[in-house]
DNA sequence: ATATTAACGCAACTGTGTTGCAATAATGGA
DNA sequence: TCCATTATTGCAACACAGTTGCGTTAATAT
């Protein structure tokens, strides 16, 4: 009745299906479920707070260490990227760029703590990455790795009466 | 005996004594002591675990929650600045810079934890925040403040033979 | 010296994330 | 198609960082 390679996996890019294969996960209902998640909405991030009450408002009854673990899972594998929510101490994941270079600075509104990445600035990280391997090279430490993050209020958060 | 006015802050620095004066906060030994074990490592952070360790080393006594809210109202009245550990998910408090805007970007060394504050490399930040406010300005949102830290491992934890 | 109230210590609590283990269900091969 | 293998799941219990309420102590101002 259906095919038996790849039943559930239709609207995932395939360098996503790619790295899940190959690091071994297997497509269950709470795969695709958190998949789906973030493919919705690909620059949005979420912790795991947020993706748990999703899942529930459609319907899925899945167990918070469930997705505590999936969300690890996808992380490991490449898929999502994982990092520490500013104000709250959490995690907050989100789809990650499929070519790692492209690193674009995050930036996290205070008011409604949603998180934009600024792929139109991702040349301004380059070079101050640049700049600051070098600076650290002279003072003898390694640098591996710059986390660019800004924070605000988004255009949807500023009080209209003083948006300009 | 003792003078009246201000009667143990012998080396800190006036302009501390002043935010700590403004904001009404009294000069009790748990305060005296926090102080000390920030000022004699200026450019060092240190977790809330570390601190009450050595506080406890130094044989001071002080209660896990009184140090919390110690923390806590030295960032709020400008002392200290607070910031979330990028791998623990904890809170790490070092002495906040006299001006706001030489805010320069944080080191992190992932083998020792040590935070360092990469002063000579505070123009990158200055110019990148320039870049990235004028391109958050120009799709709606507010920039506030930019955070930039660099993980890596530091000179000392360099492992002699891969040190180049 | 005394009244006021910030700061303290204790106990109990919250929220986020983790671990051990038995039960379940994708997956690949017969 | 059925079966064996093993990744994944759910549950209960735990670990850790930080918070809250409240009665007590001790800086500070008068």
């Amino acid at each position: 009745m259906a095919t038996r390679k790849s039943p559930d996996l239709a609207g995932v890019p395939p360098d996503i299906q790619r790295r899940l294969e190959s690091a071994g996960l297997r497509r269950t209902l709470a795969t695709r479920a958190v998949l789906g998640l973030f493919l919705v909405n690909p620059q949005g991030t979420l912790s795991h707070a947020q993706a748990l009450s999703s899942l529930q408002a459609r319907g899925l009854d899945i167990n918070r260490v469930t997705l505590y673990r999936l969300l690890d899972r996808l992380a490991a594998c490449g898929v999502l990227q994982r990092h520490t929510d500013d104000d709250a101490r959490t995690w907050r994941y989100g789809l990650a760029a499929s070519e790692p270079e492209a690193q674009a600075p995050r930036f996290e509104c205070d008011a409604c703590h949603r998180q934009f990445r600024l792929t139109e600035a991702s040349d301004s990280t380059r070079q101050v990455a640049r700049d600051l391997f070098s600076t650290l090279a002279r003072l003898g430490h390694r640098g591996q790795r710059v986390d660019l993050s800004i924070h605000g209020t988004c255009a949807g958060c500023v009080p209209p009466e003083k948006a300009a």
